[in-house]
DNA sequence: CTGAAAGCGCTAACAC
DNA sequence: GTGTTAGCGCTTTCAG
């Protein structure tokens, strides 16, 4: 493997004025930029990127944290955040830790370990572990961001969905199919998002004096199974005379879940209830009736978060936090119609 | 940040010493080892592993290419393939290239430039371009698994499923439940994987004299739109008096598509038509009835691919090419039933 | 078993 | 603009 050394002494110049080429052709004089590129090809030069991180302390690699890979909505963020970075000449270091704190915080020292230029930490099940162990790092030099949830307590950036807004956007949907009877299933309450979005929800229905007159939650994680379980209860409590005939659950992966039941059940999407989720994975488009939904911006967020790295990158000490909001988006597909159809 | 000087200044030692300490104690006198992990601790001291990378040539990672992180069976590799370098204190470093020529050359090319000990290859869509790349790097010095294609052409290593051993037990099944018109969805008929799986679905069905007497194929991505043309295909065809009872999907996409176009039209499964898909992707789970399918032991695929590059790592020049082999296995849910149900 | 010396491949500081 | 000199933080001979 030719090394920087190997182009200097091919081309007749220093090694220094080499690097220059690499990294500041345009104080270099044409000419010798020229003569270096040749002896670079000559010898089919790649620049050793340890070398250069060790020296100037950065290796050009991001690290995006999952709880877990295989969480629904994981695979888009992962996908775009490694896009992007890619487009960046960056390389994107994935580690996933099952919400196992252990595990999180061996992580992260050990991206610390390779001068890595910053973290990107998608948050899903809880908003307190993963930040705690990072602020333990006393002596952080690295810009991190928090992503997919809103957090307050910490000095980190932050990148997430408006979740008011997309409660806004579901409730003034259902409101105006004209249904005034509405159920919703929510995540964990303790959760700030969760409260944000019903907030949300609920100035929504307000708009058209549609009411929310069952709701369904659960401490822990929201997923398909919850939508199961809160079908069930569903069901069993429908001995109502005025059943919703709507529900919106917070995510798609519970609205799948809840739309299963209603199936197995005989009950008709969305003529005999309307269903709407939250995030438009690419589930929502497989189930049958397809999910409408509330779209929830992977790319954008993945973008956002990585403009804060990149801003935050030379700054020292560090910025103050940013704090970024996207905006959600309504996708109507076919769980979602007028009532009694 | 404390380095490995520090430490040696501390504990009052070489920094040789300190860095057996590190690597090899097994050859550092007990006290020794003692005297220099208090100057560590004391020193929260960290190993810059940009520097034993440069030194040393190895920056413990190993990278894994995808060509999409989003794609279906994408998730399940990139979870286990991370948790299980993370166990062995090794980072995974992730690229996509969407199945684009010159992305995928410059990945590896910057892989190779960050000394990495080790790549993993992910073939979904084709069998050719990923591996003309890196065969292109003539003077590769790293370990090189490809994984979920079998491949003949070139020196690699080399892990997947039994496909003939799958498509035996998807056919010894469906036999055995009693079905003998037989239809399927196959892969593309290029590859080599949709070829073994069709055998060994043939040879199963033999078993019960069951025939195949339908088969749908396209030579584009075998995905969800490709189950729906493949089911309005087959309902057009199927003015036949004798409609094939039971149909296996190559992949769990394929058949949730066609189980979304059985719904659609009226048809009931597992009553009407038995659906059987391959993968065991978390989606079989969610689509109502919940699908039976091939399982493809991912977790089982990302260790073989490690163990191959743990072992050859040290190798040089490389070793012969393992191929290994992995055991598919059926899983039982709601789609498939006995005939005429 | 331990230390001294050299250097992995690159960049940064300072000259000129 | 370019060259010279150090040295990032570690590992690896080679002595002893």
């Amino acid at each position: 493997m030719a090394s920087l050394k190997d182009v200097a002494l091919l081309s007749g110049v220093s090694a220094s004025t080499v690097s220059r080429v690499l990294n500041s052709p345009e104080i270099v004089e044409p000419n010798t930029i020229k003569k270096v590129q040749q002896a670079m090809k000559k010898l089919n030069y790649r620049p050793n990127l340890m070398a250069s991180g060790l020296r100037s302390k950065s290796s050009r690699q991001i690290a995006l944290i999952v709880p877990d890979a295989v969480h629904y909505t994981s695979a888009s963020v992962i996908q775009h955040t490694s896009s992007l970075l890619q487009e960046l000449g960056y390389t994107l270091i994935l580690g996933n830790h099952h919400n196992h704190f252990e595990t999180e915080t061996e992580l992260l020292s050990g991206y610390f370990r390779r001068n890595i230029d910053g973290i990107i930490l998608y948050l899903i099940y809880d908003e307190g572990q993963a930040v705690q162990s990072l602020l333990e790092q006393e002596d952080r030099q690295v810009p991190v961001v928090v992503v997919g949830r809103r957090i307050h307590t910490a000095a980190l950036s932050n990148v997430s969905v408006d979740n008011y807004k997309a409660g806004f956007l579901a409730g003034d949907y259902l409101g105006s199919l004209g249904h005034r009877r509405i159920a919703t299933i929510t995540g964990p309450r303790i959760t700030q998002w969760a409260r944000d979005r019903l907030d949300g929800f609920q100035e929504g229905l307000s708009l058209h004096r549609a009411s929310l007159i069952w709701s369904y939650s659960q401490d822990e994680l929201p997923d398909f199974d919850t939508g199961i379980l809160a079908a069930n209860e569903f069901f069993a409590a429908s001995l109502w005379k005025e059943r919703p005939t709507a529900v919106w659950a917070q995510n798609d992966i519970m609205a799948a879940g809840f739309l299963k039941q209603c199936t197995v059940r005989g009950f008709r999407v969305p003529e005999d209830i309307s269903i709407l989720g939250m995030d438009n994975i690419e589930l929502a488009t497989m189930v049958t009736p397809a999910l409408s939904t509330i779209h929830q911006p992977f790319r954008e967020i993945a973008q956002a978060a990585i403009n804060i790295i990149m801003e935050n990158r030379d700054v020292q000490p560090l910025e103050h936090p940013q704090y970024v909001s996207v905006e959600p988006s309504l996708v109507v597909r076919e769980s979602t119609g007028i009532p009694g159809m």
